[in-house]
RNA sequence: UGUCCUGUGGUGUAACCGGCAACACGUCUGAUUCUGGAUCAGAAGAGUCCAGGUUCGAGCCCUGGCAGGACAACCA
């Protein structure tokens, strides 16, 4: 990991993103001393999804990059919809992407008092004050784009009473809801997040970390620059919808005389066919269309992971999606083309025959069976050999037979001859049809001097077939996921719209797979090639008894065109 | 009808102090056959949102437009 990141950072020819180039110039000017601190500030209200893993990336990347160092720190602000379990889960996530924030892991909720502190100190200057107007009356009070805002009419209470109440607020006094404190600015910006915004609501509200010691919560906004402030955080690194924010940020920097962090945003990742709002992704959990966070077909983390997906792939993705300020949307195609790179370097092949039909190699001997040696992965000669049973009745693919065979089919048919992986070339004799015309035995004779890896074996043929053994065969569930939403873009629907784009047939299962033997006790492995089928790891729920695969992406789909 | 952000091949990201628009994915073509849908070789595809201006020279600087996005939660 370390080495990857330093090996980045001597790549001269690689271009610095715009963030880079900011933290350059702070370091060449001196600020701050030359010291760079990053925070990853996650709501602990949701799983964390591909999208933050882009952040995730940058944030601990640029502190690394430059001798800094990365905090985590839970952004629990808001007790109603945030949870322990979700703490967890985003904890576990940023480690299984390889980062390490050591022993800096924090929470807004750890500062409560601290920003219980800062609120009395706005309110001393004058720049703040208890409103008692109903959410509903907020927002009569506000104008448009031209039109400033009508004044509270509890604006110019006066110092010592909005202390009072403030103070009331806090010791419990009050309902949910009936007074917020607002910070006094200016009601006439032509920034909205300007014009007065709430610095604290009243929720009499258990929270999973302070349980029942307070009942006033701080807004994002009052809570997150003062936060990072706290940390002495130098980048402040998040999403372009937080642009309008900034002036807010450093207004509250500068009232409050602390430390001057300074917020950059960068924009978001969007990814073709996929949802990225928590909020949607919260509700196909909650409306049962997945089973759960960790549904393989779900953009989360943990969804990612139990498909099959590694982190290194996903850390290299981040980095070919680069940072910039404009909208973008992934094609989910280069996300895939990262798990296939990374998987193709360390995904032992194994044979396994989906559609399987019977192949009988007439002159080999009855009841014989021997051990045929194959390699676990060409592409690294480490990972081994290992040892196929090979026998007179075989499965292979029925589509790598065909009767009637186009000009350019190389497979299997009539009178043709091919090479059984691993083993021997074969020449079909003959075919066996049901009553229906399908074909159920396909009759081979075997050439038993071209034995893989023998001088005789340099013979060429056109074609090369996986298979298994049939008395050797083991039965295997095989999961192919389609993508969740058959809409390019589901996320760009607003609410409740993007349902309409569920695909239905997102989940297949394919019962009857016929698996090599080797595979019974391959609950260790983490990931595999199945031959033509596309990279699988083993389902947790998977058993000797009964096996169960998880497709974590096909094969690059040009099969059709190559038709060999 | 406001303020802010952003406009570069199909997608994404580059292009130093203005100097032949580059890289990756995707697409296509060819080679290749013990599977590797890999690999190798090659091709097509933008003249940089538009219109002016400055300049020997503009994706980059200036002016004016246009388009897309964000902002009007007691969410973050």
């Amino acid at each position: 990991m370390t080495d990857e990141k330093d090996a980045l950072k001597n790549d001269e020819s690689k271009p610095l993103n715009f963030i880079e180039q900011i933290v350059e110039e702070d370091l060449k000017s001196g600020k701050h001393g030359g010291r760079v601190q990053t925070r990853f500030p996650p709501e602990p209200n949701g799983y964390l999804h591909i999208g933050h893993a882009k952040a995730i990336c940058l944030v601990f990347g640029i502190a690394s990059e430059y001798g800094g160092k990365c905090n985590l720190r839970f952004d629990d602000t808001n007790p109603i919809t945030e949870d322990t379990s979700y703490v967890d889960a985003i904890r576990k996530d940023i480690k299984w992407m390889g980062f390490d924030w050591e022993d800096r892991e924090f929470y807004a909720s750890d500062y409560f008092d601290q920003l219980y502190e800062f609120a009395l100190k706005l309110i001393s200057k004058g720049k703040a004050y208890v409103c008692q107007l109903s959410a509903e009356e907020v927002n009569a009070t506000r104008g448009t784009d031209f039109e400033p805002d009508q004044p509270s009419p509890y604006r110019n209470r006066p110092i010592e009473e909005n202390l009072d109440l403030f103070r009331r607020m806090k010791n419990g006094e009050f309902p949910n809801d009936s007074m917020t404190l607002r910070s006094k600015i200016d009601l006439a910006s032509t920034n909205m997040q300007m014009r007065d915004p709430i610095l604290y609501r009243i929720r009499h509200a258990h929270h999973h970390r302070t349980g029942d010691k307070w009942c006033i919560y701080p807004m994002y906004d009052w809570a997150h620059g003062q936060s990072d402030s706290i940390e002495g955080i130098t980048h402040s690194l998040c999403t372009l919808e937080f642009v309008p924010h900034r002036p807010l940020y450093e207004w509250f920097i500068q009232e409050l005389e602390i430390f001057p962090s300074r917020q950059i945003e960068f924009a978001r990742l969007n990814l073709s066919y996929t949802i990225m709002s928590k909020r949607k992704l919260l509700q196909l959990v909650t409306e049962g269309h997945v089973s759960g966070w960790d549904d393989p077909r779900m953009p989360t983390l943990h969804g990612l992971r139990r498909r099959g997906y590694t982190p290194a792939s996903i850390r290299a993705f981040t980095e070919l999606v680069g940072i910039a300020k404009r909208e973008n949307v992934i094609d989910v195609a280069l996300l895939e083309f990262c798990i296939r790179e990374d998987l193709n370097k360390i995904a032992p092949r194994v044979m396994a025959v989906l559609n399987p039909v019977k192949l009988i190699i007439d002159n080999y001997p009855v009841g014989q069976t021997e051990e045929l040696e194959t390699v676990n992965n060409p592409e690294d000669e480490s990972a081994g050999k290992r040892k196929m049973p090979f026998s007179r009745e075989l499965y292979i693919e029925r589509d790598d037979f065909m009767e009637d065979p186009p000009k350019k089919y190389f497979r299997l048919s009539p009178g043709s001859e091919v090479r059984l992986k691993s083993a021997y070339i074969i020449k079909c004799e003959s075919v066996v049809k049901n009553f229906d015309g399908l074909i159920t035995e396909i009759h081979v004779t075997y050439d038993p001097s071209s034995h893989s890896g023998s001088a005789e074996a340099q013979r060429k043929v056109k074609g090369t077939l996986h298979w298994v053994s049939t008395p050797h065969a083991l039965d295997a569930e095989v999961r192919l996921y389609d993508r969740l939403f058959s809409d390019p873009d589901p996320d760009g629907h607003k609410e409740q719209n993007f349902k309409e784009f569920l695909n239905p047939d997102s989940l297949t299962v394919l019962a009857h797979c016929k698996v090599e033997p080797s595979l019974k006790y391959a609950n260790h492995l983490d990931h595999l090639q199945f031959t033509r089928l596309g990279y699988f790891n083993v389902d947790p729920d998977s058993t000797p008894e009964r096996l169960v695969f998880n497709r974590t992406v096909g094969l690059k789909d040009t099969w059709a065109k190559q038709n060999t």
